[in-house]
DNA sequence: TATATTTGACCCAG
DNA sequence: CTGGGTCAAATATA
């Protein structure tokens, strides 16, 4: 346990220093005549490492026991239609864990659209708008759609859709669970969003009724020819021409649920950041994920809540000991796992 | 008519 | 108690 921790300790250190070599480096590029792609892409990296770092500090705590805190007993709902049984198959048996435990990875992406398009893209599979809140601090109210054969097939797959307070045209894309139902759209995914935010509050929506209609096709083909992964972002330091996106015509989108640094990755484990809200049944996973890079968006806010919820989610996977059938998948998702966590944890995979 | 969205209320975790 | 997530009745849309 000690060396896990030393080991730990020793990633964490390393993370810090590579954050502050990435800032000196910044630091010398920040004369006008250095393209600002440069600056960006440290500014990137230093985050990440940040993040990282804070990540790793947050595993420390919950190594012994991670997830079983407060049993609060599941016996009955208070709700009179119990609309809990969602949760209930999943904390099966006696082992009364938070409800919270549920496997949930939580997949950020942030869409930007460049003309006034306005809709976040949809991943091919069908949502269905179950709810929207205000949320404290955010201009924008975060929607909230789950999966449309949710019933029917049982799938659990959801995704909070939240509009950025700054730019209007960020919309960032919460994933969460994996998609058990059986739809085969996702091969070619369809980018549409049938959705219209803030309609309700402007009376005047005209526009929005018929743009909902079209923009489907629009943005579906737009898509489709520039998806991009964001494969080996670390290599790239020294070839940001390359780089950049041949023609993404609707805008950019940006994937950063991981928390791991780019610079400490290697590429095979960055190529295999395939999407992974993709069930993994039909493991036709050639839905590639866009990225572009855009002006810092990484921290802020937002930083806080996905760290926190891989925290969360990283911890479900540790303990996988007796992980229920979701969990299984996410064993297999290459997403949350960290190049410099130690797997080599007694008990780890076990 | 069937399906999807809206929206206020409810539940739960912190 | 508060804020975030979910439910479900009402409403809108196809």
């Amino acid at each position: 346990m000690e060396n896990v921790e030393n080991w730990d300790q020793k990633s964490l250190i390393n993370e810090l220093s590579q954050g502050m070599e990435l800032a000196k480096q910044l630091r010398t590029h920040l004369d006008p005549s250095s393209s600002h792609q440069t600056r960006e892409f440290l500014v990137e990296k230093i985050l990440s490492s940040f993040e990282k770092a804070i990540s790793m500090l947050k595993w420390r705590p919950s190594a012994g026991e991670p997830t079983v805190e407060s049993p609060r007993s599941v016996s009955g709902s208070p709700r009179s239609h119990d609309s809990g049984q969602v949760f209930k198959d999943q904390d099966h048996k006696d082992v009364s864990k938070k409800r919270k435990i549920l496997p949930r990875w939580t997949e950020q992406v942030r869409v930007c659209l460049e003309n006034g398009t306005e809709g976040p893209l949809d991943d091919g599979y069908s949502w269905r708008k179950y709810g929207q809140k205000d949320i404290l601090g955010a201009k924008h109210p975060r929607g909230y759609y789950r999966c449309t054969h949710r019933h029917v097939q049982g799938c659990l797959a959801t995704k909070q859709v939240q509009r950025s307070d700054e730019d209007p045209s960020i919309f960032e894309i919460s994933y969460r669970g994996k998609h058990t139902c059986s739809q085969a759209s996702h091969l070619v995914p369809a980018y549409a969003s049938p959705r219209k935010q803030e309609t309700k509050k402007n009376t005047d929506h005209h526009q929005q009724q018929q743009q909902k209609q079209q923009k489907s096709q629009e943005i579906l083909l737009n898509f489709q020819t520039g998806l991009r992964v964001q494969s080996d972002l670390d290599t790239q330091e020294h070839t940001f021409p390359p780089f950049s996106f041949p023609s993404t015509p609707i805008g950019c989108i940006k994937s950063e649920n991981h928390i791991f640094s780019p610079s400490t990755l290697d590429t095979s484990f960055m190529g295999s950041i395939s999407p992974s809200f993709i069930s993994p049944a039909t493991s036709e996973s050639n839905f590639s994920m866009p990225w572009c890079q855009m002006n810092s968006y990484g921290g802020g806010h937002n930083l806080q809540t996905s760290e926190s919820d891989l925290t969360e989610i990283i911890s479900a996977t540790t303990s996988g000991t007796n992980s229920p059938i979701l969990d299984l998948d996410f064993a297999l998702d290459p997403v949350e796992f960290d190049p410099n966590f130690p797997f080599d944890t007694p008990g780890f995979f076990s």
